[in-house]
DNA sequence: ACATAATGACTGACTGGTCAGTCATTTATA
DNA sequence: TATAAATGACTGACCAGTCAGTCATTATGT
């Protein structure tokens, strides 16, 4: 097979001191952020942009530690130097990349929350946001990546938690109470593990990742039936 | 020790012709297979078991590439040599490691489905078949390796597809069928997706590999509720 | 029983290939 | 032209896999 691998935490390197080092993956080291010719800047978040985007697509087919900024470069249409202009070193590139992805969505679930229609009717723009804003883009990836990964980046697995699981529990928990006290939801279980509203989503991304050529998923029609299970009258909790 | 200094025999080794090879991974190679002293073969097993323990323990904390083999071996009390006495390579202890530990539970799932008890109760059962059986051991961290490492390892994705999944799904969709006849599911969603079913034992898994130490999860609670929910019996589908 | 030989499980130094990160040079831009 | 950006050849750490050599155990001979 062997490919190798590598990883550790790349060493020390203490020659010339802290010539990179500060400036935490921001774009090719501007001596002055001067309102400046913004042609340039515009080039330079583009690269940025296409470096990430590449380095996606190989973290996610290859996992962290067997892509090779070479490849990450050449998808990017760009030389591997140019990754160290931009990203201080390959774990930075990969944290920037779970970030960058991942908190955009965390807003508009807040949003969600504060809208006043029925939540039955929320459910449903939830599915359908999972189903367009996740499921159908990259950050389906990122998610299965935060998974494969988590356990080797604590610092990124906070963060994930931080800025993005427990806001979006937090949101849930406060609309399913809401739901509850209606009579919207038959039970507290959700209340009280609001993770189980997330469940077809965990699953439907795993499964995709991993079985479904063999057996493909309907995802909208699965998230759809799990909504009905949940609002289910019947029986109040 | 070796020593040895290598001296590079101008390789041959016509000898033994092929020594290993063919043997794909079985215990040392056994010349006989005599019914010989099962001092021996005892010994070999216990060493070879020594060895995936070690293995899942290195893997799943640090994933396959990232994974040393001189760490395997020093985890198992060996040296590294061994670990190829008893595996081809890397990738073999891998798949061996994802076979062995995952196939058991399926036969107790199929054995439950054949059980003639109220649906109710099997649903508690499984719950606590999967907290006792998968949450409580070493088959949790199989579970997400398989997730992290599924899409580089399609043939393992494949197996574990044929031999566990689609036998654990066909069992659970046999059984949801005969309890939603009976009335004792609320909606056939269940039925269409049995996905739905092992959807909280996947965020068991998930999440206790990563966001345990922010917010513990009761996973036999949230299982629980989740069996409430499906149960709920409320309108027919 | 005792000595001697054969076996093969086990070891770990070593090799060849790999790849993250560097930096002297080249190219583009102001 | 001067400065910043981009390049890619290069280096050194790193590790999967190998194999000559060791030695405990078992078999054979006296």
């Amino acid at each position: 097979m062997a490919r190798s691998g590598k990883s550790r935490p790349a060493k020390k390197r203490t020659a010339k001191a802290a010539p990179r080092g500060v400036s935490f993956g921001r774009g090719p080291q501007t001596g002055k952020s001067a309102p400046a010719p913004s042609a340039r800047e515009a080039k330079q978040a583009e690269r940025r942009e296409a470096i990430l985007t590449a380095a996606l697509a190989e973290f996610s087919a290859q996992g962290f530690t067997a892509t090779r900024l070479d490849d990450v470069a050449r998808r990017a249409g760009i030389a591997k130097g140019t990754i160290y202009l931009y990203f201080r070193d390959k774990e930075s590139l990969f944290q920037e990349l779970i970030r960058t992805r991942l908190s955009p969505i965390v807003g508009t679930i807040e949003a969600l929350r504060d809208a006043d229609v029925p939540v039955r009717a929320l459910a449903d723009q939830l599915v359908e946001l999972f189903v367009r804003e996740v499921f159908g883009t990259q950050r389906k990836d990122v998610i299965r990546l935060m998974i494969a990964e988590g356990p080797r980046f604590p610092k990124l697995a906070e963060f994930y938690y931080r800025e993005v699981l427990s806001r979006i529990i937090a949101a849930l928990r406060t609309l399913l109470k809401r739901a509850h006290e209606r009579g919207e939801v038959g039970s507290d279980a959700v209340v009280r593990f609001p993770q189980l509203i997330a469940a077809p989503g965990l699953v439907a991304v795993v499964w995709s990742g991993l079985f479904d050529r063999f057996e493909p998923l309907d995802v909208r029609a699965m998230m759809k039936a799990h909504v009905d299970l949940l609002f289910t009258p019947g029986r109040a909790a």
